[in-house]
DNA sequence: TTAAACGTTAAATATATTTTTAATAAACTT
DNA sequence: AAGTTTATTAAAAATATATTTAACGTTTAA
């Protein structure tokens, strides 16, 4: 292999060693470990990996890798390949963007909602039994309006997140924001 | 103070604190620790508080209760509040969710943009050197090709992005998903 | 049916993060 | 200006998380 072959292929090893540093740096909003996030950042470049070549590339060792994949898995980030002869488990990073958006964010904030509804629902009875409550004292039932007011409030805020949700999954979202608008 | 008087408070705290729980639980993905979390929680159903009520609402140190709520600062779920008066520092909770939730995502998005397009376009720049290269062989100048191409097509998804937090951050997106909409 | 290859689980180690106690600095009162 | 209150920083301790080595179970090939 001559001098400046040598010196292109590194320089494209370069290349992509600055995206997926950046790549990696920015995953912690995913909620991401530093090393999960150099694995999907390093497989974002690759067609496949088997764990393997995965410990090779980042010299960590494999149970390490494996747990890093299930994670990334999870969020569905990576997914894994099916290739026919090969022993080996093959896995392949989601390359495209909008799709991850859409898995994390919308499973992220479907929690979200979910887990708060549920407890406002519950908060609300509590409070209406006691404005019910005929021996309550006026200071009593006034608190207990208030907080069932500004709970009532934010509701607002998880009806509309859940309806964010809607938008991304159905598609809707990019009639109103296109994916291609020029710069 | 009546027995049923007692029952009464004692029913509105524990909804109070169903809520507080469910908040707490699903703030990690704020990327804030269990205790601001749990911190932002209870000042969520306050006016205002100082460092001492915090850490005796909470029951921990004072030092934790400072990083805890400048850690929220940062990410404008509290507010520094001025109460004259008092020589204590009282904060507030931001309570309106719409608001927080632009502060984090877009504050959060504008970085993961920002930081992957510089990284991408000195990338590109870097791959279009090799390709112009005379003296690079086919098989580099494809490959420099085919990851300056994959590159160029993920810059779709950061304009997108940015053009997302641009709507947020101008109220454009209340249009296409109003905040009120009815269940 | 045995041995080798592969992935995962378990236990131990290492590392990072959070929390506290102690010390310092800043702001206000008298 | 001295003394007190308050918040922050620094160092130490405690806790939680990530990583590795070692052991296990399963599959496949010989």
């Amino acid at each position: 292999m001559s001098e400046s072959t040598e010196r292109s292929r590194m320089k494209i090893e370069e290349a992509k060693d600055k995206v997926i540093g950046a790549i990696a740096e920015t995953m912690d909003l995913y909620g991401v470990t530093p090393s999960a996030a150099n694995l999907y950042a390093t497989m974002y470049f690759k067609d496949q990996m088997t764990l393997d070549e995965m410990r090779t590339e980042l010299d960590m060792s494999k149970p390490s890798m494996s747990t890093s994949v299930r994670k990334l898995q999870e969020i569905a980030m990576v997914k894994k390949t099916f290739t026919r002869g090969s022993r080996k488990h093959t896995y392949a990073a989601e390359k495209n963007f909008f799709r991850s958006f859409m898995v994390f964010y919308c499973q992220m904030w479907e929690r979200e909602v979910k887990m708060n509804m549920e407890a406002i629902e519950e908060a609300q009875e509590d409070l209406i039994d006691v404005i019910k409550e005929t021996t309550s004292t006026p200071e009593i039932v006034a608190d207990a309006k208030k907080y069932y007011d500004q709970l009532e409030g934010s509701k607002t805020y998880y009806r509309w997140l859940d309806d964010l949700v809607a938008s991304i999954r159905s598609g809707k979202i990019f009639e109103f924001l296109p994916k291609d608008q020029q710069e």
